[in-house]
DNA sequence: GGAATATCGTTTCAGTCGCAACGATTGTCA
DNA sequence: TGACAATCGTTGCGACTGAAACGATATTCC
């Protein structure tokens, strides 16, 4: 009566995070329960798709996750033969990863299912209402770009990839 | 040159997985840097603010959280000084958890900076565009709602509060 | 050239998580 | 009433995580 109540259902971090939470849930089960893989690795794999041989830490830069988290992933990765690690041809301390034929082969086999999940959750939403919400939810970022606190954005995610 | 790339950037559940995380990082800030606390912590608390005297699974079905993640934070909590726990009245399996007056204090400390951090992040927003935001991302839950695969939401969240 | 610094990927370590199993209590039904 | 089933909160266990430290290699600068 006192106070005013906070709602923790109408907070938008909360419910960004609630939904993220669910959605992330629901692709997981593409690459989890079919090819057993873990968000790490299914985010380095689908990196190497687009950038055939990177390092460790470009790919750290690129898809949000940390250093130890890509290195643990590439490993396991490479024990289960969809990916090769290659010392750096000039630089010794670099390691050039890429995908196997067994990595692209699981690659075709989870990336349909996974735009198939993405085109049915968007499927009710007109094309339209689709730039919107990538548009609002790119305001947030610009915001948080000004935020002094706010953890950096990597670089990938900022400009689109473009190689 | 022959298969289409999928680009990671512009696959919507990582989006909403990296525009969450970041927004949930600056947040944590607010609640960890001067109350150690940490996520579960911070939605248990803010939970009971509104539920006065709930059991565990009562928190566990209003903030996603697992049930083992709801005890062992009840129980942090409790140590320090921020809650307590008795033994349910008549059902005596229950645990009724509460709010200390030191617990109100920290939340006192907490939610005006939170919603704060919130407001400045829905600063560039319109109104309207909030409202579209919102009901976007509500659009997306009735779609899994539809989806037999996709884990079910908390009846909180999806009827808001009513205490 | 050679010492100091920087960067790379890995590993260590302590902390957290989710699933499943558990003891304890309550509800059900013959 | 008494055995069985259901539900409560907790905990054991294996797996995962991030920060920091590490050895190895490159670069810089004198």
């Amino acid at each position: 009566m006192t106070r005013d109540a906070f709602n923790l259902s109408d907070f938008l971090p909360y419910r960004l995070a609630v939904l993220s939470e669910r959605i992330s849930k629901r692709i997981s089960r593409v690459y989890g329960e079919k090819y057993d893989l873990s968000l790490p690795e299914w985010r380095v794999i689908v990196h190497l798709s687009r950038c055939h041989r990177v390092s460790v830490r470009e790919i750290h830069n690129c898809v949000n996750l940390e250093k130890p988290r890509v290195s643990r992933a590439v490993s396991r990765l490479e024990a289960a033969g969809l990916v090769v690690k290659e010392a750096g041809a000039t630089d010794h301390r670099l390691v050039e990863i890429s995908l196997t034929p067994t990595g692209w082969e699981v690659l075709d086999g989870i990336v349909p299912e996974a735009q198939a999940v993405e085109a049915r959750l968007l499927g009710s939403l007109s094309d339209e209402e689709q730039a919107v919400l990538i548009a609002l939810m790119e305001r947030l970022h610009d915001e948080l770009d000004r935020d002094p606190k706010a953890a950096r954005r990597s670089r990938m995610d900022r400009d689109g990839a473009s190689t």
